[in-house]
DNA sequence: CTCCTTTGTGCAACTAGTTGCACAAACGCG
DNA sequence: CGCGTTTGTGCAACTAGTTGCACAAAGGAG
């Protein structure tokens, strides 16, 4: 239900093509929410029927040519009706917890080279995401959308340093286990 | 992918009806694999098929009893298989960070109050995180399936601490924020 | 100039998850 | 006893997200 949104704040951000706001979903936006760009396609050609955005004019438009979209006033006010809208927070779901759980019953042979591979990829991505803070908000620049994006930012980087944390502190207690657990 | 494991996993650690998972995933798998009673009983029943668990036996099965599961050698090994498997964490989706970022470019009308709003299921979930904690997990007791457990727990705990924080210093930005920002 | 890779767009089929509803038995109450 | 509520089970339809493939144009390499 909300990826129409995020592509219409991407849009907002920067009229795009497909391929370009499929780039863009990798890099940013998508860190809280992915989107492949069958999925950004498919959309973005919804989003047009409805109104909400349409093709910028181009010379020739053909199939493997390249078209940007730009969001309309009406894809604006939907934009702005949903982020005013209150909103149950979603499930999470967590694979590495479920296993984790798993094992406590089936024995945990196995499981731990993934946690160190995780440990490994959450790292990665923190330090991504201090490159992109080092680079996009240094100490100056306070104006009202670069605090708002800085905040979005800062829960990402905390995140990943709760993760990375936790990672390592579950891989210590692995150390002191007794061999694979029962089972 | 993960809900049979989820629901083997549950039926593990104590057979179960139905409605008994349902209850219990609404108090502790759930928090990181939701699931409604619907979903569940449409696994257990592909389950049942595939050979991974079993009814137990009772006298008069009807539609409207209480009927029980309990796993099978089969359930077990392919759980503890999904459980070694190396598996790539999914991406996730936070639906208001989203709308953060969207109030970014539209104006941040109407986002506080629902900032508020989560703020306060996150300290209401950490409170009953840290309940569990206190009552299942009392200073001694460390055998090995309790260690992981409380691992898992612990996650739990450092998630919702995290958003409490967050939210709580988002909070603060906003009140030094020019009324509704761009838009 | 032809073939091969890259860039860009897109459809179709599938899987997972959600929502809405239905139905039966058991329980409590006037 | 009859009637509404709770408990327990389940189907069907829908929505969202993923995977696999296809096709066209452009650019570079032999």
């Amino acid at each position: 239900m909300s990826l129409p949104h995020a592509i219409l704040t991407a849009l907002l951000e920067k009229p795009s093509s497909g391929l370009e706001l499929t780039r863009r979903f990798d890099r940013s936006i998508g860190y809280f929410w992915s989107a492949t760009h069958q999925q950004i396609y498919r959309e973005l050609g919804k989003l047009e029927a409805d109104g909400h955005i349409r093709a910028l004019p181009t010379e020739q438009p053909a199939r493997g040519q390249k078209k940007s979209y730009e969001v309309l006033p009406a894809g604006r006010a939907e934009l702005a009706r949903w982020t005013a809208a209150s909103q149950d927070p979603r499930p999470h779901r967590d694979t590495l917890l479920l296993r984790l759980r798993a094992s406590a019953v089936v024995g945990t042979e196995g499981i731990e080279a993934d946690l160190r591979r995780h440990l490994e990829l959450h790292r990665r991505q923190l330090a991504e995401y201090e490159e992109i803070e080092k680079r996009d908000f240094p100490p100056g620049r306070d104006t009202c959308e670069d605090k708002l994006r800085h905040l979005v930012l800062r829960a990402g980087i905390e995140l990943e340093t709760f993760w990375t944390r936790w990672l390592t502190d579950a891989l210590e207690e692995f150390g002191e286990l007794p061999d694979s657990g029962p089972a």
